[in-house]
DNA sequence: GTCTGTGCAAACTGTTTGCATTCCC
DNA sequence: GGGAATGCAAACAGTTTGCACAGAC
């Protein structure tokens, strides 16, 4: 999804294009990952934008709403993606530096899905999956 | 993994066992899922076990150090589960009750990390896999 | 002008830490 | 008796909320 299709569907949805909304948007394009809220706060702080964290955080909650991003829990804190229809990913996750990185597998579990959602009476809205290790830096 | 086993590994790695730590690794045994430090406080006060929450924490942390339970933080809080050996096993997690239940599914993630660890020269030590959507209560 | 978005301060949840006391072995 | 375990209070991180003001449309 490019930002201008994210802009109008913004707007469509009665919300309104304010400049930190915009560069929220632009670094979570840019990132094509997860990024937490105290990374985006500071790259907003390079562009000489220094909002709230209250703001930040209602920010994220509002793009989440209207499903423009998703959120993931990690290791307890919130990170946010700009979800890319075609391919699923999962996530590395590095137990040193706590760098993430996208990881795309071949996978059966959207079919697993359908399965669980049948066997268990559970109805699966999404899954995440994590593999925790150490990236190549932080091997040694 | 029984409890005996267990309180016997305890004591070779120069653990003491109170009465605390036997009945916490006894609930965890029951559990046989995982299981939040607020939700194992509330069962230890059935017992009328009263600990501080400070005791939980350092209690969990300890099994956790001596490889006796496993953590997995799942949208911001941690829970804990005594290791099953044979069968690596995935959770299902209502988005609404916040219940987590154990499911068994066959995958080839073991499989996949050899070829990913190989591939993005990133060392896996585990992985978490949950999925999340409604539990038959909570579908109406 | 209206209603959404923002800043600020304060509350909140889950977890961690320092220090003095208790009690297991 | 010595060291591990515990209670208590206070700190901490990440997130949420209430209220007043600012700014997009």
């Amino acid at each position: 999804m490019n930002k201008d299709t994210i802009f109008q569907n913004i707007r469509n949805q009665g919300g309104r294009l304010t400049r930190l909304r915009k560069e929220i948007v632009q670094i979570l394009v840019e990132e094509d990952c997860l990024l937490s809220s105290a990374k985006l706060l500071s790259r907003l702080n390079k562009l000489n934008l220094t909002p709230n964290r209250s703001t930040i955080f209602r920010e994220l909650l509002f793009l989440t709403s209207k499903q423009i991003i998703l959120k993931n829990n990690i290791s307890g804190v919130d990170y946010y993606e700009i979800p890319c229809e075609q391919h699923h990913h999962h996530h590395l996750v590095c137990l040193k530096c706590h760098a993430i990185s996208k990881i795309e597998i071949e996978d059966q579990l959207a079919a697993q899905e359908k399965k669980i959602t049948k066997q268990n009476k559970f109805r699966i809205i999404n899954h995440s999956l994590e593999f925790y290790g150490y990236c190549r830096k932080c091997q040694i």
